[in-house]
DNA sequence: CACTTTCTATGACAGTTGTTATAGAAAAGA
DNA sequence: TCTTTTCTATAACAACTGTCATAGAAAGTG
C-alpha cells in the first residue's frame, strides 16, 4: 500500500512550506523542518527517501495545489471575483504575518544551490505558475478576452503578484501590493 | 583617509551581487565570494568590519546604483524609451545567464535569517527598489501622467519586472517576460 | 633608513548543513 | 501469539557556515 495516512508527514510538508516562504530554500533546512512540525526527525529520510529536495517539491507541489482550491473558487463567480480572491488571498498572507512570509514557490525559484541545479524542484515551481495562470487565462477568456491576450494578461497578473510581494516585503508596507492590485484590476477590466 | 581605491575590495562587492542574484542570500558564503573575486580571504573583515551583513548591503547599493545609471541614461530619451531601456536591461540578464540569474535586491528581500532579521540589508533594498520606482514615477509624469497615477504604474512596471524574473527562472524561458513586457508597454502609452 | 598604516595568510572556534547507518520501538497482520 | 512492516531515536560523517585572533607581509611616509 502506498504510505498510509501520516499526520506527522503532511505537518512536515506544511511546516517546510512556510519556512520557505519565510526564510528561502537554503535557510530551510530538514532539522529545522521537522522541529516546526513537531514531527519526529528520525522517520525524515524513512518518509522521504529522496532527501530535502522530495521535501521541497511535495511542499511547492502543496502550497500550489492550495492557492490552485482557493482561486478555483473564487473563480466560480466569475474572472473579475476570481482575480478579486486571487488578490486578497496574497494580501492577507503578507498583513497576517507582518510582511515577514512571502510564496514558497518563489523561493525555489530564485535560489540556485552553489554545486548543482535542483532541476525538479525548478521545474515544480513552474508547473504551479503555469497551473495558476492557467486557471486565470482561461476564466478570462470565458469572459470575452481572446485567448491570447487573456494569456498575457494572466501572466502579468501572476508576474505583478508575485513581484509586489518582494517590494511588499522589503518595504514592510501593503502600499506596493495595493498599488499594483489597483492597477491591475483595471486593466483586466478592459 | 576613507578606504583608498582597493580594486579587490571592489571585486568583493561585484561579485557578492551576482552570487544574490544566482543563489541566494543564504548560499552567500563569504569564503565563496572572496573565491570569486580572486580576492584574498584574509582581508575581507579587514575591508568589511561588519561582516557579511555590510558586504551584502554594499552589493545591494552598487546593484541598485548600476541600475539606476543605465536607467537615467535610457530615460534622457523620455519615459517611454527609459522603460523600454529598464525592460531590455533585465531581459538581457536573463539570456545571457540562460536564466540564471535574477535580481540582487530580490534576494536580501525574500530571505528572513533564522535567527534574527537583517534590516539593514532590508532597507537597503526597500531604498533601491523606491529608487527605481520615483525615477520611472518621475519620468511618466513629466510625461503628462497625473502624479498618483505615475507612481502607481511605476510601482507595477518594476514588481512585474521582478515578478517576470521568477517565472523566467522557473521556466527558464524568455517567454513570460515578454508577455508582461507587452502588457506593460502598452498599459504605459496610455 | 626607520616607522606607521594598510593589507594578507593561516588556523582555529563553535555551530550548522545533508545524509547515512544502526538499533530499537510501535503497529499491524497472521 | 509470532512475524512482518512501518516508524523512530541516536549517533556519526564530512563539509560548510560566520567570525575572530595572531602573525606577518606589503606599502606608504618621515
Amino acid at each position: 500500500m502506498s504510505p498510509r495516512h501520516n499526520d506527522a508527514r503532511q505537518r512536515v510538508v506544511a511546516a517546510t512550506a512556510e519556512m520557505l516562504a519565510r526564510h528561502g530554500l537554503n535557510a530551510t533546512s530538514i532539522r529545522e523542518m521537522a522541529k516546526r512540525a513537531d514531527a519526529p526527525l528520525g522517520s525524515t529520510y524513512h518518509h522521504f527517501p529522496g532527501g530535502k529536495q522530495q521535501v521541497v517539491v511535495e511542499a511547492v507541489k502543496f502550497a500550489g495545489a492550495q492557492v490552485r482550491a482557493r482561486l478555483e473558487h473564487h473563480l466560480q463567480a466569475g474572472a473579475k471575483a476570481g482575480l478579486a480572491g486571487f488578490l486578497s488571498m496574497w494580501r492577507d498572507v503578507l498583513l497576517r504575518s507582518d510582511f515577514r512570509l512571502g510564496c514558497p514557490v518563489m523561493a525555489v525559484a530564485v535560489e540556485e544551490p552553489i554545486d548543482a541545479v535542483a532541476e525538479e524542484a525548478l521545474a515544480a515551481a513552474a508547473a504551479v505558475f503555469a497551473d495558476w495562470e492557467g486557471l486565470l487565462a482561461n476564466a478570462l477568456t470565458n469572459e470575452g478576452h481572446e485567448p491570447e491576450s487573456a494569456a498575457k494578461l494572466a501572466t502579468l497578473i501572476v508576474a505583478s503578484v508575485e513581484g509586489a510581494i518582494v517590494l511588499c516585503r522589503a518595504q514592510r508596507s501593503i502600499a506596493p501590493f495595493d498599488k499594483v492590485a489597483e492597477r491591475i484590476e483595471w486593466a483586466a477590466g478592459l
